[in-house]
DNA sequence: AACCAGGACGTGA
DNA sequence: TCACGTCATGGT
């Protein structure tokens, strides 16, 4: 009988050896189409501002809203201000909410986008702690530690709603296991360490988005025979 | 045609 | 703390 952190670290291989590398945060490589956004086993991004800034962005429009919609919306700022940080402070804010608009909520994640962009501007090169992340309306824990773990490379394991399901199911974590209690989990049973976090939560969601989107879910799930 | 997507906030118990 | 409504668009 394995603990649950060597389940933790089985659940990784597995998954790894599953999907193999994954490429995350998906970045828009040039202007001619969002084709080739991943990156798999080139762990250097984000080369620059623009980029740890288009990160950014892309974690606060995919709150609850498909990458997919997602991508649209960066595509649409991306051809209007090249994620250049004056020219999105400077953008109507018409213009901008119309950029947004495919990711849905587009007055709600116009606020947070500025809040968010009128900190970093304060915070110059600066690396912004978790705190200072999370005291910026708009950014949730989530939110908070997906910039932390891709845009700054911190080693911050991110919980989201998929991982969630699957730590649950195989019982790693309570039944409502709470944001901390799941972090907790993950950061414990893995040294920390920024590409393989990055890594395991992009493999998290892969496996997710196959087994664990539509009630019942974990029909064809293989992981508990596996542990 | 209902359901959901890589959440977070505001409110009232 | 915690459960619940709200925010908005577009896939399947």
């Amino acid at each position: 009988m394995r603990t649950k952190k060597e389940k933790i670290k089985q659940l990784y291989k597995i998954l790894f050896k599953e999907y193999g590398p994954q490429g995350w945060w998906p970045i828009m490589k040039s202007l001619e189409k969002p084709a080739q956004n991943y990156h798999p086993q080139d762990y250097s991004f984000p080369h620059n501002q623009k980029e740890l800034i288009e990160m950014a962005l892309g974690a606060i429009l995919t709150q609850n809203t498909s990458w997919h919609q997602v991508e649209k919306a960066l595509w649409n700022l991306k051809k209007l201000t090249h994620f250049s940080l004056n020219k999105l402070l400077q953008l109507e804010e018409e213009s901008f909410k119309n950029a947004i608009r495919p990711a849905g909520y587009f007055n709600q994640k116009f606020k947070k986008i500025i809040f968010f962009l009128t900190a970093f501007q304060k915070w110059k090169k600066k690396i912004p702690s978790r705190q200072e992340l999370l005291e910026i309306w708009g950014l949730g824990p989530e939110t908070a530690d997906s910039i932390l773990l891709y845009a700054y490379k911190r080693p911050i394991f991110v919980i989201d709603a998929y991982t969630q399901r699957i730590l649950r199911e195989l019982k790693l974590v309570s039944p409502n296991s709470s944001y901390d209690e799941a972090q907790e989990l993950m950061m414990t049973s893995i040294a920390p360490n920024t590409n393989i976090y990055q890594e395991f939560h992009a493999l998290l969601v892969a496996h997710a988005k196959r087994h664990y989107s539509k009630k019942p879910y974990a029909q064809n799930c293989e992981l508990k025979n596996h542990l």
